[in-house]
DNA sequence: GATCTATATACGGTTGACGATATATACAGC
DNA sequence: GCTGTATATATCGTCAACCGTATATAGATC
């Protein structure tokens, strides 16, 4: 499926998508059980998810052992850059998204490759 | 219903909402004639797309005779704002954008009140 | 190769958004 | 008040997105 405005606003237009999205922004790279553990959604539903954003080319992942790392694809349209760090500014003290980088940094054992922007 | 990040792009993910909302952004104001005929869409799609961004607060109308003007609401939150700026600049110079411009233009009859930004 | 963990996909059911169309409302002119 | 124009809403059928759940795949460890 191509990467246009319709599709884009799509795919921000889902809780799930666009708090993985928010904190994909905010964290270099992310594995999905850290994704999973900061939404508080089930395991399928964040891999499904992250698939559609796969799919729109949104997102890239990488296979590291067990887990898969997500991160936001850099080579983006500027727009689209535009939109997801005006977004990612205006959410940032709102509920879910304060919860979700609060339950992310309570998180336990998290894979060691997950680092900070 | 209320303007939460959710809402806002799933406003955004449709293609007459957005180009509506694309034109209104280029001029202040427009009646809905002007954006039927510019998005070539059948008047009840476009006054029942129209309706969802009145319910949602981003747009407001104002009657003036017989022709119910449109127009980005002023007051919205600043990224909101920033989402809409960077979606507009984003898609100019694409289809069908361009071609609504081009359409709203050639339009015969536009009602005196149109004006451009 | 058996088992465990992490992740992805498949299946079935439900619900909401959408388009096409018809009709209602609002206002102007006569 | 009748007619015409502009706009809004209502009805109905269809389809795509979503959730819950089950299961499949991938890799690590022993």
């Amino acid at each position: 499926m191509p990467l246009t405005p319709t599709t884009l606003f799509a795919a921000l237009a889902h809780d799930i998508r666009l708090r993985c999205l928010v904190l994909l922004l905010r964290h270099e790279e992310l594995c999905v059980c850290e994704l999973t553990h900061a939404t508080g959604a089930v395991q399928p539903h964040v891999s499904r998810h992250l698939a559609q954003l796969r799919e729109l080319e949104l997102v890239s992942d990488r296979r590291e052992g067990l887990w898969v790392y997500y991160r936001i694809r850099p080579a983006l349209p500027a727009w689209i850059q535009g939109v997801l760090r005006e977004t990612a500014a205006g959410v940032a003290d709102q509920a879910p998204f304060t919860d979700d980088e609060q339950a992310l940094s309570n998180m336990a054992n998290r894979p060691s490759a997950s680092r900070c922007a």
